[in-house]
DNA sequence: TAGATTCCCTACCAACTTGATAGACTTAAA
DNA sequence: TTTAAGTCTATCAAGTTGGTAGGGAATCTA
């Protein structure tokens, strides 16, 4: 599941989404539009800074704004930012992975399962942008 | 992403469905065999008979046994049982249902980008079963 | 029926994660 | 130089995760 983090991030980014180009839009703004805690909200979005997603400006007039165009920006490049892992194991995974401990993923009838599944959400994940958040 | 708990499970579940009409499985041997700590496996085996996918007996010549036909327990249900949601956002869950808040659901971009990804991980866990994970 | 064997149950615990808040600091505009 | 923003560090309560401890209850066998 996202967490909730991530669900607010998401509901952040639409909204800059839905504001791309019209200026820098306050903290205090989105958290207010989209119901998100202030002060969790401020973290998330200098996460999604640092991360050159977003960008910011200081002072009157300041505020957040996305640092690209939103349909360049991949969701599932969001979900393994904020929430981690897509995939359902790390052994699985191609951006988190990790060994399994006494399992031999050549004959482990779980890892090709989840290898599917990974890949039946990537298909989507992968094709759909901040521009789809906003309709 | 799977907690190791369902790992061991599925491990557990692999094993005994290869041991499948052969009798009674000890706890002991199956956390020998799969590498899981004892007294763990043993909450998560008495959980999966209370959920009625195992069985067990007592005593000398006891253990633990599928109680069906391996072919007929789907990956979803154990994932759920053990995980819980298999979707990534409670509002777009069909075992785990909640109503998002402060959000509608007929105009939310994400709602609907995950009930995508949802079907395509349930077009292959609801089609997976047990005896899937041993070949 | 005694004793061994095996699962059953309740409780507990440390470490980590999550969701959130507080407060001081820095930068930039007017 | 005041004010309006974002930036940074720290902290915290509550919940979850992974795991352990120890005795109780059922069952088999001698």
């Amino acid at each position: 599941m996202l967490s909730k983090k991530s669900q607010y991030a998401f509901k952040a980014l639409a909204y800059l989404t839905e504001k791309y180009k019209q200026g820098p839009v306050l903290i205090a703004e989105i958290s207010k539009k989209k119901k998100i805690p202030l002060k969790f909200l401020e973290n998330i979005l200098l996460e999604l800074k640092k991360a050159d997603i977003l960008d910011s400006k200081k002072g009157k007039g300041g505020g957040y704004f996305l640092k690209m165009d939103p349909a360049k920006v991949k969701v599932a490049t969001i979900v393994r930012l904020v929430n981690g892992p897509i995939a359902m194991l790390p052994c699985v995974s191609l951006y988190f992975y990790e060994r399994c401990k006494n399992c031999d993923e050549k004959q482990c009838g779980l890892h090709d399962m989840m290898i599917e599944v990974r890949d039946a959400s990537l298909a989507i994940l992968e094709n759909r942008t901040l521009s789809d958040l906003v309709h």
